[in-house]
DNA sequence: ATTAGCACTCGGAAGAGGGGAGTGCTAATA
DNA sequence: TATTAGCACTCCCCTCTTCCGAGTGCTAAT
C-alpha cells in the first residue's frame, strides 16, 4: 500500500513542510529532493497519498501539505530508530544545567529555559511527583510560642515546609521526641502510603501527645496530596509567535491562555501514562480542542529508573519532531543524571 | 495655560481613547461628551493641546490622540484624590485571596491571578523582600548521615530551606547544639546583617564545630544574597493579545520576551524606590526600549508599614489608569492584610 | 470669541487585473 | 504498463486604482 517511492515522496513533503511551513508542488519537490522521477509521476504519487488521507490540498491550485496521519506515520518511523546519544552535546547540556541548579527548583527552571531556546519551541516541565518518593525526614521545629514548623524531606531531597499553629504550649523537647518517633514510623514510607499508616491508630501509640498529633495529621495529609504539590515550570512561551501558523492572534491567544491555565496542562502532561520514553501528540489527536492546531513531544526522567516527572515541547503540528524527540532525550537522561548524582547519598 | 475648558477636551480625549482606541475627532468629541461649544471650537483648543505636546495626530487627517505627557498630566491629578477604599470590593477580595493562599507563594501567585482578571491586563508580583526582614528561626536538622538540612524563618515566616553536605561525621545532638547557638547569636538579626556578624569572630565561639560552621556559613550567605531569592509571579500573559496596540506580532513578542526575562522585570521592579504607594511610568518614561509602548502601574505591600514586596499591571499606554490604581491599592491593603494576620502571632 | 462653511488630506476598504504556482487529464513514449 | 510531456484550467495573492468618509485648518460671518 505504500511502496517505497509513495514514502520518499511523503517524507520529502514532510521535510520541506517543516522547514518552510509552503505548501509543496511537484515540480518544486522533483527539483529539491531526489526522487528520480518527473514531476507528472510524482503528481500521480501526491493523489495517491492524497486518497490515503496522508496530504491536503489547502486549495485546488495548492501544494500539497503533509495531515496530522502523516505525521504520525512519520514519528512513529523515528521512534523505532533508538539514536545513540551524542555524548559531546550531552556533556555540554549538562554542564549548563548543573552550573545553574544546585536545586531542583532551578534546575527545572533552567531546564525549560535551554529547552525552549536550543528547540525555539515552547518548553514545559513538571517538577517529580512526590507521590512517587518516599519520606527520609521529617522534622518538627519550635519557631514562636505557639508556631511550629514542619520539614519534610523526600528521598529525592526535595523540601516541603509549612508552619502552623498550636493552641497548646509545646517544648522544643516534646517536638523533638514527636520528631523522632515519626521518623521511626515513617520513614522510607511512600508518600501515597502515608495517608494510610497515619489512620491507622498511629495516634495511640504517643498518647500524651494526641493533641499535637491531632493537628498534625490532617498538614501532613494535605500536604501530600496538595494537587499543588507538583509544580509547572515553562519558558518560551513567546517563541510561539515565530511561527506563522500562530500568525493570527486568536490562535496565538488560545494557546497562550492554555498554557497559563497551570491546572490543565498539568491534567494533560500527568494523565498519559508515565510509561518512560518519548510520547507524541500530534493535531487532531489532542484531547483539548486547544490544542487541535499544534503538537506536544514529551519525555520523562527518572530517578533509579522510575519515572518522576516529565518534560516536553509545544509548538504547530509542522515541529521538527526528528529534532526534538532527540533533544529531549539528551535532557532527560541529563536531567535523571543530575537529579540522581546530586541529591542522592 | 490649561485653563478648564482645554483639560475638559483632553479629558474627554483621554476617556474616549482609553476605550475605544481610536483617535478622535472634533464632531464626535462635541456630540459624545458634553463640552458645550461646536466643533470648530474644539478644533481650536486640540491645536493648542497639540502645540503644547499633550495630543498627537497618527496623520493629517485622522483625529486625535492623547501624548505620554497627557496621561502623566492624568494620572498625577487621579493621584492627588487619595480615593478612599470600597469596603465591600475590598472585602470579597480578601476573602477569594484567603481562601486559596495558606502559603505566601500561594497568595502572591492567587494574587497575580485575579489582578489580571479583574483588570484584564499582565500582573506582576514579587515576592517579599527577604533583606528587609529578621530571622526569626534557624535549624539544622540531620537528614541522612552526611547530609544537613538548613531551615532559615523570617519574621514573615517565609522559609528557606537548603540541604548540603557536610564532610565529617556529625550527630543530632551536636547539630541541635549549633542550631541554638545560631539561635541565640543570630535571633531578630536583620539579614542584611547577616553577613558582618559571620564574619566577625562568630567562628571562635564555637570552636569545637568550626568544621561544620566554615561550610555552614558560605551557605547561609548565599541563602540571603542569592538574587534568586525575591521570586516573580506573573500572570495573564495571554490578555496582552486583546488589545490592538499589539495586534502586531512583533509588538507582542517584544513584550512576551520581556515578560519572560525575570532578571529584567525584578530589576525594573526593584530599581524604584521602594516607597509606599502607587508608581506610574507612562510609555517612553520607561528606562527599557520594550516598553517605551506601554505603561507599567505598581503598588506597594507592607508589613507593619514597611514595603516588603510589589504588586503591578502592565499594558498599553491607553489603560485604564483610574481604576488600576484603585484596583491595585484594593490588593495592596488586602494583601498587606493578610500577611500581617496570618502569618503573625 | 465662537461658529458655520468649505476645500483639502489621507488612510482604509473594496474591487479589478495579472501573474504564477499548482493541478488533473490526455496522449505520446519507452 | 508505467512514465512523462503537454496543456488547459484553477485559484490565491499581489498590486494598483478608485472611492468614501472622517477629520483638519482656514476664512468669513455671527
Amino acid at each position: 500500500m505504500l511502496d517505497e517511492r509513495k514514502l520518499k515522496v511523503l517524507y520529502a513533503i514532510i521535510n520541506s513542510y517543516i522547514i518552510s511551513a509552503e505548501p509543496i508542488g511537484s515540480r518544486t519537490l522533483s527539483k529539491h529532493y531526489d526522487i528520480g522521477v518527473s514531476p507528472a509521476t510524482i503528481r500521480n504519487e501526491m493523489s495517491d497519498l492524497e486518497e490515503l488521507g496522508l496530504l491536503n490540498k489547502p486549495h485546488s491550485s495548492a501544494g500539497r501539505v503533509p495531515s496530522d496521519k502523516a505525521y504520525r506515520l512519520y514519528v512513529d518511523s523515528l521512534l523505532l530508530n533508538n539514536s545513540t546519544i551524542d555524548e559531546y552535546k550531552k556533556q555540554k547540556i549538562k554542564d549548563i544545567l548543573i552550573s545553574k541548579s544546585q536545586e531542583v527548583d532551578h534546575l527545572l527552571q533552567t531546564s525549560a529555559k535551554v529547552l525552549s531556546e536550543i528547540t525555539n519551541h515552547i518548553a514545559l516541565v513538571i517538577s517529580p511527583h512526590l507521590e512517587n518518593s518516599k519520606i527520609k525526614h521529617i522534622q518538627l521545629v519550635l519557631v514562636s510560642d505557639n508556631q511550629v514548623l514542619l520539614v519534610i524531606v523526600n528521598n529525592s531531597d526535595i523540601i516541603r515546609s509549612t508552619i502552623f499553629k498550636v493552641d497548646n504550649q509545646i517544648s522544643p523537647d516534646q517536638l523533638n521526641t514527636i520528631s523522632n518517633f515519626l521518623n521511626e514510623k515513617l520513614n522510607n514510607l511512600p508518600l501515597n502510603k502515608l495517608n494510610d499508616v497515619l489512620n491507622m491508630g498511629l495516634l495511640d501509640e504517643l498518647y500524651e501527645y494526641k493533641g499535637v498529633l491531632k493537628e498534625l495529621i490532617p498538614i501532613l495529609n494535605e500536604s501530600v496530596y496538595d494537587s499543588e504539590d507538583v509544580e509547572l515550570y515553562y519558558d518560551g512561551v513567546a517563541r510561539l509567535l515565530n511561527y506563522p501558523e500562530y500568525k493570527d492572534i486568536n490562535k496565538a491567544k488560545t494557546i497562550l491562555s492554555f498554557i497559563e491555565d497551570k491546572d490543565k496542562i498539568l491534567e494533560m502532561l500527568l494523565k498519559e501514562n508515565l510509561g518512560n520514553g518519548i510520547e507524541i501528540v500530534i493535531g487532531e489527536e489532542n484531547v483539548y480542542d486547544q490544542l487541535k492546531e499544534s503538537s506536544i513531544v514529551t519525555a520523562t526522567y527518572n530517578i533509579d529508573g522510575k519515572t518522576i516527572g516529565k518534560i516536553g515541547l509545544l509548538g504547530p503540528t509542522r515541529m521538527d519532531y526528528y529534532k526534538l524527540i532527540n533533544v529531549l532525550r539528551l535532557f532527560s537522561v541529563n536531567i535523571s543524571e543530575i537529579l540522581e548524582m546530586e541529591f542522592r547519598k
